[in-house]
DNA sequence: GTTTTAATATGATTTAGATCATATTTTTGT
DNA sequence: ACAAAAATATGATCTAAATCATATTAAAAC
């Protein structure tokens, strides 16, 4: 990690639902971090020491189970807070890891700001409560896919998923984060994305992944007599 | 369900949450609705209409899938909130059904008037998104077990988890709720039922099952490398 | 109070997907 | 540029847990 300098005061959902009279003290007490591709944010089980915005760059959010198995419950892109579980009632330590996949730009400021920042702003803890509450629902639904939906589906549903944060059927992911995504070992995503590749439904070249056929890599989605 | 008079304005997150002043407003707009066991409070699927406060009795907070099968994200008791997740920025429509699972008190408000409440109470808004970053964590934690964690120790994981919440180590439960919770079928969570029975861990009488060696059943839980 | 319906009990069978094993290729650190 | 480490490829094997099948019992409904 190095420090990079102060941020525009604008695009981070800090300064764009703060009141202007509480922008100054924001610039006081922002900085940018930059982090190289690989490197660990923050990690689960450290204390809490302050809050994230995503500038520039891709990260993973996951829960590490021993020391080589991994789920992914999130990828986090420009806009993104990062950090923000930390604001539970519990025991102040992240519970999850966060882990740049490529060099990334990140808005940093102290839990203590932030947290005064909440109570000076009511808009911000607004708006912040809407995002967990949609987070919430998407961890739900990840949940019932887990219980539910065969591997295959559940890969179908992570490949739409990361396409559409990458606002592109063209993208480029590992196996092995995309098995963490899927919540199945790499060998298995191995095999199903032969399978797709055999049926049309995607094209693989190295890392990079086509989506060729969204509708029936959605239809893989919606096989089963759940809702969404 | 039933109406059931007004609440005594003390009790509920909305009301300790609420400045003063507000507590007049709060009156004209707040109802005791009455549940009896195994009615359904709100269906996954239905547009959001208000928000609930559970005065009395236990509730399930489940996913549905197709016809037959179930997951439960969550209980709730009293005290605790449903329909939250209507607040999110997306459509409105429960994600969620709560079923109740005793007779069942609750104290209700249309969205509206909640919205209106949190926009006039920055404390009840942070006050509810704490409440919302520990259910994320516990959502994503719920995850990583699904994915990582046998069986057997989700069943203890849920039985502990049971216990907690009805705050003694004897308590009433289907087959069919339990494996709901665990994320498996009724006939596993019969055998491992029946291990842990062996294992002098628990004991059953028809549907209430006591906690013999909460230590043990916790050890199952941890048996894993992972943390918590 | 009897008919339906739902929950429980338990063995037998099947299968999706994890694990193991090993070779090859690609990345990354120095 | 080269060694070490990580990611990929692919077949063979194993197993946990789902599914199926069928009694039995308990709880609701009429």
């Amino acid at each position: 990690m190095k420090k990079a300098g102060a941020c525009d005061l604008k695009t981070c959902f800090l300064c764009q639902f703060s009141i202007p009279e509480w922008i100054a003290a924001v610039s006081d007490h922002k900085q940018h971090l930059f982090y190289k591709k690989n490197e660990v944010i923050f990690q689960e089980g450290n204390p809490v020491e302050g809050i994230f915005f995503l500038y520039e760059g891709k990260v993973k959010v996951h829960k590490q189970w021993g020391s080589d198995k991994d789920l992914i419950v999130r990828f986090a892109q420009k806009g993104d807070i990062l950090g923000h579980r930390g604001l539970g009632s519990g025991e102040r330590l992240y519970t999850v890891s966060a882990t740049a996949l490529e060099d990334t730009t990140v808005c940093y400021t102290d839990m203590a700001f932030f947290e005064a920042s909440l109570k000076v702003n009511p808009t911000l803890t607004l708006k912040l409560m809407q995002f967990y509450a949609d987070e919430l629902q998407e961890a739900e639904r990840k949940m019932r896919n887990l219980v539910h939906m065969d591997v295959k589906s559940r890969l179908a549903d992570a490949l739409l998923e990361i396409s559409r944060l990458h606002n592109d059927t063209l993208f480029t992911i590992s196996r092995q984060d995309l098995a963490s995504f899927a919540g199945t070992t790499y060998e298995t995503i191995y095999r199903n994305l032969q399978e797709f590749i055999q049926e049309k439904l995607i094209a693989v070249d190295g890392k990079s992944i086509r989506i060729l056929n969204e509708k029936k890599l959605r239809k893989y989605v919606l096989s089963c007599p759940g809702l969404d």
